[in-house]
DNA sequence: CACTTTGTTCAAAAAAACTTGAACAAACGA
DNA sequence: TCGTTTGTTCAAGTTTTTTTGAACAAAGTG
């Protein structure tokens, strides 16, 4: 309980409020995470902590944005799950409080191993499963086109599965300026 | 006019029938359309002239994928738009034919330039508005934070300028195979 | 011109994705 | 133990996106 509270309800505190470069920020995240096929919430909580300094719980989080509980909950959560944030306990405080990550190579490895990999394994899945249907055909026209289809698609595949490594080393590179860095 | 039809109605002709494994393909370029924000039947339509080697007109996509006039028509504008399908004319035919581009590096290019790019692009305007904004500020500690955010949104936004253009080069650089290529 | 074929557009319907908040669980302190 | 704080879950509601199909335009043909 705090000692005393004046005007708690209704007029926001101070503490409540977003500047306005703030609020662009958030919105930048926002359009970010959608183009990258994830919820505006999501974009939404990263660009706020990204925005601070200090670490936030979830109960600021929802009162600076003005979303609910489960959007924010879940929000973190999957956050967190793609490297993305990272949570800290304050000692001798029960809340569980959050932090941007803001080294662009790991957010980049982050979307990748949470995004990208599963995609490319599944992928294995659905070429075994094209080999295993032109397995029951008969040596038709079809069949040799399935098989020709069905090489272009491994090919694909496996170039892609040498992408990703490359992607993941030239980001953050930080080639030169010494000081400065570049994140 | 057709010379003679026989069971024309409900009946569905060999022709209008798609393979297993087509099917299977068409299903799997459905997923990867969605994984990379585009409506599914896009993937589908995609899918379809993947399979293909002869070109297909709209009405045949329309019959074998079971979609809408409007569907086939708008998807297959946004793909020729992407540069992953082409039309030809058939000489003596009005009908636009259809067929898939399948040099990997083509349609990776195609989409960077049609997805990416623009996003980049709308980001420069973003951060001279965040600068903007910042410059509205007195010197408090929220300018100085700020600030600092921005340089690192500024470095973002640098490093992946200079990733896109090796992405573009990396994938479908052919390395070894001298036969079977590799698309 | 009248008629057919081919393709586009866009408002409305359908489907999918996202958000909300109430109910629930877990962990702590008194 | 009971009450409080913190956080999760998920069914229902909301919003957004995608699809449909009827009306329209364009372009050939007889």
């Amino acid at each position: 309980m705090t000692a005393f509270s004046v005007a708690d309800v209704s007029t926001p505190d101070q503490k409540d409020i977003l500047d306005e470069w703030e609020i662009a920020v958030i919105d930048l995240f926002l359009n970010a995470a959608s183009s990258f096929g994830l919820p505006k919430s999501y974009g939404q909580i990263y660009g706020l902590l990204f925005c601070r300094d200090q670490s936030l719980p979830m109960n600021e989080v929802m009162k600076l944005l003005q979303i609910s509980k489960g959007s924010a909950s879940q929000g973190l959560r999957a956050l967190r799950q793609l490297g993305a944030v990272s949570s800290v306990f304050e000692p001798g405080d029960r809340k569980e409080r959050f932090v941007a990550e803001i080294r662009l190579r790991k957010l980049v490895g982050g979307f990748l191993r949470e995004q990208a990999d599963p995609h490319l394994d599944k992928g294995v899945g659905r070429l075994k499963q094209i080999e295993a249907l032109l397995g029951n055909l008969d040596n038709t026209d079809s069949l040799k086109r399935g098989i020709r289809k069905h090489e272009i698609l491994s090919g694909w595949h496996r170039q892609m599965s040498r992408l990703l490594p490359w992607v993941k080393m030239i980001v953050g590179k930080s080639d030169r300026l010494p000081k400065k860095s570049s994140y």
